[in-house]
DNA sequence: ATATTCTATTTCATAGAATGAAAGAACATT
DNA sequence: AATGTTCTTTCATTCTATGAAATAGAATAT
């Protein structure tokens, strides 16, 4: 079985023109992703600037989308529409992974007692895509499908830590760009934070949100670019770190047995 | 203001050729829409018969929809990606409509003491965006995002009150293709279960989900083809239909002051 | 009220992108 | 190993996506 990696750069890319593909496709992608950006409706003239296209593309690019129910639009102002929610309904609902993760995630929770959670990456951020509570909830609000930062949080670090140096520094020139990072941050800072080459799992304390410990480890996929982790997170006034660390053997136990699952399933 | 309709027939048109505009984009949709109706992996064989285009073009959307995390691939099988989820929190948390609606479901929860949903329309479809408990929650999961059907149900029977004999036929033509509705199901059963003309809610007992009751309005936006409902509903057991038919008035008022916020609004 | 500026929409000619046929790989099945 | 299937690449052709310019429509200023 082959995980296969992203084509070329994505969204996040620094503004080199593209490789041939599907010029028009594209571009509608990033009026779409813009549009999810600017978290406030937009106006064509705005979205065609943001966006480097001229008027009449925009405006044809979003008619379409609108047909489908994915832009929504009210007087000269467009948004993300709601046929959003039943495409994420059905990722929910149906994606091997995220249902397979479900049960584990269940199973982890209620043996460690601390909130178990499964992560994705999506280009140069991840999402959280599963969550179960455990004895004491986060008190932060679900931030499900909320695209958080790589550099951060153990969820996030353990996505790194065996990159190439040439990604980390894509990684990094991300997250300055997308306000995660201060502009001083380099590439041996964010080394510095990631586990030491050896060790499987990361750790973090206050980092993504304050009074918030938590370990993960990487889901295995047979490369060295993991895609999902699975993390272990407790308030601070219901753990400590030696007691999170405890959690690392069962968390590692389920994150192979995710991995297996998958690679069995032959959808 | 003005509420822009559907340009063209969108997602569940009948097959004939549509207008001129951005085909390559169009096809995008239809193969985007096609990998969350298969509710399961499918292969690029199976999308490109389904969708009627070639492998070829099949494969370049996909990888470009890849690239945008909007599809996953593992191996041969394609599927809705991760992207959709903060797609999906931005729509829930930016637009205006839902937004707006939060605060007075929660108002007409509380008066009421039942459960207060809205509803938007989305092709020959309605999806429910928010809902708000009140004192006996609903046992059936929480429905967000799912697809319902327009011709059952208060919130959807309200929907179709207004709309012309033309278009009531293409509900029931998309009812029936979508298997929400028998084959033999016409426009006048359809028209016999609507709100008599000047009744301006629906009534509805068992029809989508046994053991449900449910009354609705809908929200104005000005012309006869509304988008948006609003509905209460209650288990059996707590409720009866007179208790339902007494939220009505607020309910009403509840549409009224949603409907004019909107309205208000320059986004 | 009228002029002015900005924004949205339509039209149209052109470039170039999207497309499918066919060939070539990769994979699965016999 | 051999055959059939599915996927991927290549390439010539067509048609579509594109932006300039003109037109219509709002908004703002005068």
């Amino acid at each position: 079985m082959t995980v296969t990696s992203t084509h070329s750069a994505g969204s996040a890319e620094e503004g080199g023109p593209k490789a041939g593909n599907m010029r028009s496709l594209s571009r509608s992608m990033e009026v779409f992703a813009e549009l999810q950006r600017a978290e406030r409706p937009q106006r064509l003239s705005d979205l065609a600037r943001t966006c480097g296209m001229s008027l009449p593309t925009t405006l044809r690019i979003l008619r379409v989308l609108q047909d489908f129910g994915m832009v929504s639009q009210t007087d000269k102002s467009y948004r993300i529409g709601p046929a959003v929610l039943p495409a994420a309904r059905s990722y929910l609902e149906n994606d091997p992974l995220v249902v397979a993760a479900r049960p584990i995630l269940q199973q982890v929770a209620s043996q460690t007692g601390l909130t178990a959670s499964l992560y994705t990456r999506l280009g140069f951020e991840r999402i959280l895509v599963a969550r179960v509570d455990g004895d004491s909830p986060l008190r932060y609000d679900l931030p499900l499908g909320k695209r958080l930062p790589l550099t951060v949080g153990a969820a996030g670090k353990i996505l790194l830590a065996t990159v190439s140096d040439t990604e980390l520094g894509q990684v990094v020139a991300a997250a300055v760009a997308s306000g995660h990072e201060e502009s001083t941050f380099t590439a041996d800072e964010l080394r510095a934070r990631l586990p030491e080459p050896g060790v499987d799992y990361a750790y973090s304390a206050d980092e993504r949100a304050t009074g918030v410990l938590s370990v993960a480890v990487a889901v295995p996929n047979g490369t060295r670019r993991p895609s999902e982790s699975m993390a272990l997170t407790s308030p601070v006034e219901s753990a400590t770190e030696a007691g999170l660390e405890a959690g690392v053997p069962e968390l590692r136990r389920a994150a192979g047995r995710l991995s297996e699952l998958l690679e069995g399933s032959v959808y």
